[in-house]
DNA sequence: CGGGTTTGACCGGCGC
DNA sequence: GCGCCGGTCAAACCCG
């Protein structure tokens, strides 16, 4: 396979450009289990973009505090002096990381404005007023002061969540998407002469690619892997087993039906005890995270989903109340690579294939399987970061659901049923996915998230979670001064593949809607004073399908 | 002949 | 304790 994909981005890069997801060695990483830890608020956790990367560890340990966690709650007062106080030092906007004990680290740009100016005047008259029994009322007014910044504190940290929340969705809503085009893509490439029968609109629409240059766009996603004529034959060889079965066997839209079984789920019973041994928690964790599982719901004839992984089939069983047979497959893309899936058809429609993921790839991925696993991984750990606190993620299954497919309206149904959560990403209710093979005055961006550019790269981001980073690609990006730089990174490693996701860019950054939508996000995060405006415009499709994710998603507790 | 698939056996968890 | 069930193993088989 390493023959065909070709494109690797170097690690720097990747970092350079970051993002949300705390991605070790694969794609399909779970690790977001800091959003727990701040009770009650799963969002003030580290997948937050504002990086605090910087902060300096020993200032973190002491704080009992994962590097790069944001407190969003603590209301301590003095603290809030400590964090106001290094926040206007530092000349940027800074979220304070409200439990330091000392100076709080200005990041290295992108820092949150808080709009809190709460120290100046308390840093130093905390003991007078103590001490000075002539300013009394003084004492009082500051206490009133004070409650009325931590209010005001706690209001931006609701217009954090908010911020993070949106995000998230915009993450995890271009990775959908990527899967979806990349069906489509392998529907219409290997299958073209059946493009005709998949309805009207799709007809509609494929002629439209042939006839518009910018409706390269969905096509540029779409070629993730080998991209180009030469990447196709490349593909064929270098594509596995599965994968050629599936070429052969027509894709078809991912038209939906809502069918929300979670029936067909992986339930596993293999659950290590993890207090018999007493494991560390990042074992409990991992532990944890390796069975978060992601089923994606998919209406595809062919016997398998292509999500550019390679798998090897491992066991074939009969599962109980379901006539089709469950097909168990492993990872063969690294030796020792845990991540398994399952692949069943539904047993109400079988046109339906149902893909259960488990686990993290050990192994970098290539471009079409990082859209997968990391839309699996976005997933999980929005699962997962609900489902390891029991708090507000298995609590509010709406909101999960709603973060983890929110610009479609597919359905993200949350099964908290033991031992270990279940998401499961609809895509049969998608609504028609040809939308995104429009040209490019039509293609939708339905989030306000980073730019292709990022999008592209952010799929391989597999270390560092930067935002900080990331958010200045982003300002910088939307602008569209820096996508020729991340152009030429990209063709570095791949020209074929940097060509056709250029071409891509260009098309989507020209897009007003896009850049509209990209402007407003990056406002409403930088700025943080436009949290309506970038409603406007980002969530114009996130919001509308959220609605109908959250319409249709469905929790299903113990 | 090597790699992938098939398929029955085996194992462990769980419920009764 | 037993049976059911899901998951995995591994020998046999298939295919290029």
């Amino acid at each position: 396979m390493e023959k065909g994909w070709g494109l690797t981005l170097d690690n720097s890069d990747i970092d350079r450009v970051g993002f949300f997801l705390n991605k070790p060695a694969g794609g399909f990483s779970l690790n977001t289990p800091r959003l727990n830890q701040s009770k009650g608020n799963m969002f003030s956790g580290g997948q937050f973009p504002v990086s605090l990367n910087n902060f300096r560890e020993d200032q973190a340990a002491a704080h009992a505090s994962p590097v790069g966690e944001v407190d969003f709650f603590s209301k301590k007062p003095n603290d809030h002096h400590h964090h106001l106080h290094s926040g206007a030092k530092s000349g940027a906007l800074v979220v304070k990381k409200e439990r330091s004990t000392g100076e709080a680290a200005p990041v290295n740009g992108f820092n949150v404005n808080t709009g809190l100016h709460l120290l100046t005047a308390n840093t130093g008259s905390d003991q007078s007023t103590v001490d000075d029994g002539t300013t009394e009322v003084n004492a009082k007014n500051e206490l009133a002061q004070l409650q009325v910044e931590l209010e005001r504190m706690n209001g931006e940290n609701q217009r954090l969540k908010g911020m993070l929340s949106q995000v998230s969705n915009n993450y995890t809503a271009l990775q959908m998407h990527i899967v979806t085009l990349m069906q489509q893509q392998q529907n219409s490439r290997t299958d073209s002469t059946q493009e005709h029968e998949i309805n009207a609109e799709g007809k509609t629409e494929s002629k439209k690619r042939e006839a518009g240059g910018g409706s390269m766009v969905p096509r540029q996603f779409l070629d993730l892997g080998p991209s180009g004529a030469t990447a196709d034959t490349d593909e064929q060889t270098q594509s596995s087993s599965e994968e050629r079965t599936q070429s052969e066997s027509p894709v078809r839209t991912m038209e939906l039906s809502k069918n929300g079984s979670e029936s067909e789920g992986w339930v596993p019973n293999k659950v290590p005890k993890l207090n018999d041994s007493k494991p560390t928690a990042d074992q409990a964790t991992e532990a944890t995270m390796r069975k978060a599982r992601v089923s994606v719901r998919a209406r595809s004839e062919a016997p398998m989903i292509t999500d550019g992984c390679q798998w090897r089939k491992y066991g074939q069983k009969m599962a109980k109340g379901n006539p089709c047979p469950r097909a168990y497959y492993r990872c063969t893309m690294a030796v020792g690579c845990p991540v398994r899936k399952q692949v069943q058809r539904c047993a109400e429609d079988r046109t339906i294939l149902i893909t259960t993921y488990e686990g993290n790839h050990n192994h970098p991925l290539p471009p079409a399987a990082m859209a997968m696993a990391s839309t699996t991984s976005a997933a999980a750990s929005m699962l997962l970061s609900g489902s390891m606190s029991s708090a507000d993620g298995i609590m509010n299954p709406n909101l999960l659901a709603r973060a983890i497919l929110p610009c479609s309206s597919s359905v993200a149904t949350i099964s908290a049923s033991a031992p270990f959560p279940t998401v499961t990403l609809d895509l049969t209710h998608s609504t028609n996915p040809l939308q995104f093979q429009r040209p490019p005055h039509q293609f939708q961006v339905p989030f306000p998230g980073p730019p292709p550019q990022v999008f592209g790269q952010a799929l391989y981001n597999q270390s560092k979670f930067s935002g900080l980073q990331l958010s200045q690609e982003m300002e910088l990006n939307q602008l569209g001064h820096h996508a020729p730089a991340l152009q030429l990174h990209q063709q570095q490693n791949n020209p074929s593949y940097a060509d056709t996701l250029s071409a891509a860019t260009a098309a989507i950054t020209t897009d007003p809607n896009f850049t509209a939508a990209l402007a407003a996000a990056i406002s409403s995060i930088i700025g943080g004073t436009h949290p309506t405006n970038s409603n406007n415009n980002n969530n114009n499709n996130a919001t509308n399908s959220n609605s109908n994710s959250q319409k249709t998603s469905s929790f299903q507790g113990n």
